[in-house]
DNA sequence: CTGTTAGCGCATTCAC
DNA sequence: GTGAATGCGCTAACAG
C-alpha cells in the first residue's frame, strides 16, 4: 500500500498563535474594537477598521471561534448524522444542508453512523458536547437513550428520510413504505403480476425494511399472492450483491417477471448480471431501483426507479432548521413542524 | 453606583443547560472532581464515581467541550477539505481518515470546497478559526493566502491526492501524471497507437490536468506523433459528460483506438453511449478511466482502470497526522514526511 | 464610535 | 483522592 517514505529534518516549533490582545495592542485599540471590526455589521470608523486590519495581516491573526462561542454562546456548529459518507443519495442530503447553511455563518459538523444506531447514540453524545445549535438525523430509529439525549438537547431537532410515527420534533422526509407500494403498483399497471424484491438481510438500513415492507403490503393489496423476497448481506448495500441477489432470484423462481432493488447501486448490479447471463432487461425480468442515483439515468438500458429528492431534503431540512433557530432565539415558541418531500415514480427502460 | 445582580435560586424553573456546577453540587463534590470523573484515566473513588455519574445521569449533562478545549487548548478537531463530498473517491479518503480518527476522541471536520482554490481559501480561514489540531487539503495548489495561511497555523499540515513540487509540510498522494502515464504504456502495450484523453475543460481538477499532463508526456515519449484530446464541462464531471465527450471524440478522430477518461465516472458514460452506438467496446474502440470506483468493476464489460488506494490516502493521513499531533505535544519536532502511495492499472474487459 | 467590566464553562496548577 | 484559585480568548452589556 505505502510505497516509501521521505523524512526531511524538523524546522523550528513556532511561538503561540497570536490573540485579539496582540491586535489591538498592535493597532492601539481595545480588543472590543478588534472584536468588532472582525464582524461584519458592527459600526467602526473606517480609519481604525483598516488599521486594525493591518495589524491582523502582519500577525497573520485568525479568530477563535471556540472562545468567542463560549462568550456569545453561539458555537456556529449544526450537526447531521448520516448513515454512510459514500452513499450518494445521503451526500447529496448533505450538500443540500450544506448549501442552505452557506451565508447563515453555521457549519456543518458531519457524522456517519454507518447505518447503527449504537453508533449513532455515541455520535449524538459526541456531537452534543459541541454544542450544536441545530442536530439533524436520518430516520426515526435511534436507542431509548440516543432518543432522550436529543429530546433533551434543547435545539431544534430534525429527523429526516422517514415520517416517523412520534417524532421528536421536526421532520422533513417522505413515507419510504408508500413510495415503495407505489412503484409496485406503478409494475402492476405496466401488466407485471410476478414482482419481486431485493433487499438487506437486516433492519440495520430501517429504510430499506420500511421498503421491503411497503412491497409486501403493495403486493398484499394488490392480490397478487405471493410475496418474493430476496435477502442479501448487510448495509451499505453494493452493486456486487445486487447481481448476487438477482442469479439467486431466477433460480428461486424462475416465474419472475420484475424484480424492485432496494437502491439504484443494487438494481445496476442486478442489470449487470442479467446482461452477463444474456438475460434480456426488461424482456425477461424487469429491474427497478430506488433512489435516483446518477447511474440509473445513464446505464444501458437505463433504470426504472423512483426519484426522493434527496438534495431537497437536506435543503429543506436547513431552512428549517435556520428558522427554527432564528425562532427560539427571538424567544418565540417554533412549532413541530412536518415537511413531507415529494417522490415519483420514474419510468425508464429496465421495465 | 454599583448595580446588583441577584441570582436566582437553584430551584427556579431552568431552561438553560446544566453545567458542571449542577453537577457537582448535586454530588456534594467540586467541580474538579466531576471534570475528572468525566475523562477516563483520572483517579477517583469508585464511590465518588459512581454518585457523580448518578447526578449527570438524572441531570441529562453533557459535557461542554468548546469550554473545556478553551481552557485545556485542545480542541480535539481535525479539519479536512475534500473537493466534492458527492465523489466516492474523495468520500473514501473521508472515510478512511475519520476511521484512522476513531478512538483518538479526534473528531472531523469536513468541508468541500466544489475543486475551487477560491473557496478552498476561504473554508481554510473558517477551519482555522475552530482551531483544529491538524488540516489535511486535497491537492497541492492553494491561493497564495490560503497556503500563507496553512504554513502559519503552527499545525500539521497535510497534502494529499498529489505530490506538490514544493509542499506545505506532510504529503499523503502519489504522481497523477506519472499513474495516467504508466496507463497509457500499458495501452500501448496492448497493441494500441491512437490513443486518446477525455478531460474537463478547466484546470480547477489539478488531479485532472495532471491527469491529462502526463497522458500528453507519455504519448510523445512513446513516439505516438498526434495527442488527442476532448474536453468538456467543469468539474465535478459526470457520466453524461462522458457520453458526450466520446460521440464527439468519434466524430472528430475516427480512427482513434482507445480513450482515456479522466475517471471512472466519464468512462462509465462513454462506454454506455458507446454500447447505445452499437460502437463495440474495446472492439471498435478500448476505454479506460481512472479511479477504480465500485462502477468499473460492476459494468459489463468491466472498465481498465488505475486504482488509487483512495481510502489508504485518508487512512494514512490519519495516522501520520497523529504521530505529528503527539510528537508536537512532546516537544519533539516532527519532521516533513512524504508517504507516496501505491497505485496500478487495473486491466479488464474495456481494453 | 469606542472603552471598561465581567463573565462564559471548563481544565490547569498547585495545595491539602 | 479532592478542592481552591486562576485564567483560557473572546464577547455581552453597559458607559462614555
Amino acid at each position: 500500500m505505502i510505497l516509501k517514505k521521505i523524512k526531511e529534518p524538523a524546522i523550528a516549533i513556532r511561538s503561540a498563535a497570536p490573540t485579539m490582545i496582540d491586535v489591538a495592542t498592535r493597532a492601539g485599540v481595545s480588543t472590543m474594537t478588534v472584536s468588532r471590526a472582525l464582524r461584519d455589521g458592527a459600526s467602526i470608523a473606517e480609519a481604525t477598521r483598516t488599521r486594525i486590519m493591518k495589524a491582523v495581516e502582519d500577525l497573520g491573526y485568525v479568530l477563535d471561534q471556540s472562545a468567542g462561542s463560549l462568550s456569545s454562546k453561539r458555537t456556529g456548529f449544526v450537526a447531521a448524522l448520516i448513515p454512510s459518507i459514500n452513499n450518494s443519495n445521503f451526500a447529496d442530503t448533505a450538500r443540500g444542508l450544506s448549501d442552505s447553511l452557506a451565508g447563515s455563518g453555521l457549519q456543518l459538523l458531519l457524522g456517519y453512523t454507518d447505518y447503527s444506531v449504537e453508533k449513532e447514540e455515541r455520535l449524538i453524545e459526541s456531537m452534543l458536547r459541541r454544542r450544536p445549535e441545530a442536530i439533524v438525523v436520518t430516520g426515526g430509529s435511534h436507542t431509548p437513550r440516543g432518543r432522550k439525549l436529543l429530546a433533551q438537547a434543547g435545539i431544534p431537532v430534525i429527523e429526516t428520510w422517514d415520517l416517523p410515527k412520534s417524532p421528536i420534533r421536526h421532520v422533513v422526509g417522505f413515507s419510504n413504505a408508500e413510495a415503495s407500494a407505489k412503484l409496485v403498483r406503478y409494475l402492476h399497471g405496466k401488466g407485471y403480476r410476478k414482482i419481486a424484491f431485493i433487499g438487506g438481510t437486516t433492519n440495520r438500513d430501517t429504510r430499506g425494511a420500511d421498503r421491503r415492507a411497503g412491497y409486501e403490503h403493495a403486493v398484499a393489496a394488490l392480490g397478487l399472492k405471493d410475496s418474493r423476497v430476496i435477502s442479501f448481506g448487510t448495509p451499505p448495500i453494493s452493486m456486487k450483491q445486487g447481481g448476487e441477489a438477482i442469479a439467486r432470484l431466477i433460480e428461486q423462481w424462475p416465474e419472475v417477471e420484475a424484480a424492485i432493488c432496494v437502491s439504484d447501486l443494487s438494481a445496476f448490479g442486478a442489470l449487470v448480471e442479467c446482461q452477463r447471463r444474456k438475460w434480456a432487461v426488461p424482456k425477461r425480468i424487469a429491474i427497478a431501483g430506488f433512489g435516483d442515483f446518477e447511474i440509473s439515468s445513464c446505464s444501458y438500458p437505463s433504470i426504472t426507479t423512483v426519484g426522493v429528492h434527496c438534495y431537497d431534503i437536506g435543503n429543506s431540512a436547513g431552512e428549517l432548521l435556520l428558522r427554527a433557530i432564528e425562532g427560539e432565539r427571538a424567544g418565540r415558541s417554533v412549532p413541530a413542524e412536518t415537511i413531507i418531500t415529494e417522490y415519483a415514480v420514474i419510468p425508464r427502460e429496465s421495465t
